[in-house]
DNA sequence: CCCATATCTGCATGCATATGCAGATGTGTA
DNA sequence: TACACATCTGCATATGCATGCAGATATGGG
């Protein structure tokens, strides 16, 4: 089997399981830091099981890695470049729904980029 | 509804969009240039009619933008930016992965930036 | 040991998508 | 008009994922 196909199935699953508006709020949520899966699910306004659900495949996919310290589960971003990474799509978004919105489009990208990143490298 | 759940739809969306191997393909392909059907499909040894299913969508979304040349359908990147930033992607792949091939990633990845492309502004 | 907390895993149902194929639409040519 | 070609659209089946819930596992405190 040709590389360029091996190639776009591994980009392929990394779209898919990325391809989650839930789990796109948790990145975006662990952009901030490192968090507990409570307290993601605080944030997210989500049963912490659903978010326990979200994070068995992107930890399996080293999308996050996660640190226990006691009874808690600490996930962090393995490359916070992630992020970054996936707020540059929106310049791929349709057009029509940046002005169906009502609002400039830059205005929404800057609430994925604002609340001061403490891990930002 | 807050903005920032409605961006992860609509970025939800554009990925699940994207997450499937053949229309990767179809992108890099389209990346080279403007393409009929029958030329893409040629190209990813898969029959037009499935050429034609997996650009429905992406036209839908304005990924592709078609333009017709009597009986043919030449489509071509709305943002011709979308293809090195799915390349980019390839950073987040699994580390496991990019062993297991035995190749080094860089060389997986020059496949899709080779070929002189002819649109890459 | 018993219990509460935090999280994970397994299972069943419902929904979305992929695929293959048949048929429709549009275009060029005789 | 008749026909071939290129592409599109609609439909049926199968597969995969999301969701909600029950139960399992692990940790800390009394």
């Amino acid at each position: 089997m040709p590389s360029r196909i091996i190639v776009s199935r591994e980009l392929a699953d990394l779209l898919r399981l990325l391809a989650h508006p839930d789990r796109l709020r948790l990145i975006e949520e662990l952009r901030l830091g490192e968090r507990d899966v409570s307290t993601i699910a605080a944030a997210l306004d989500l049963p912490a099981t659903r978010i326990s659900q979200h994070l068995a495949p992107l930890r399996a996919h080293r999308i996050v890695e996660d640190r226990r310290e006691g009874r808690n589960h600490f996930y962090r971003l393995t490359h916070p470049g992630i992020a970054a990474w996936l707020v540059e799509a929106l310049e791929f978004v349709e057009v029509r729904n940046r002005l169906g919105e009502g609002a400039h489009i830059e205005k929404v990208r800057a609430l994925w980029t604002a609340d001061a990143p403490e891990n930002q490298g």
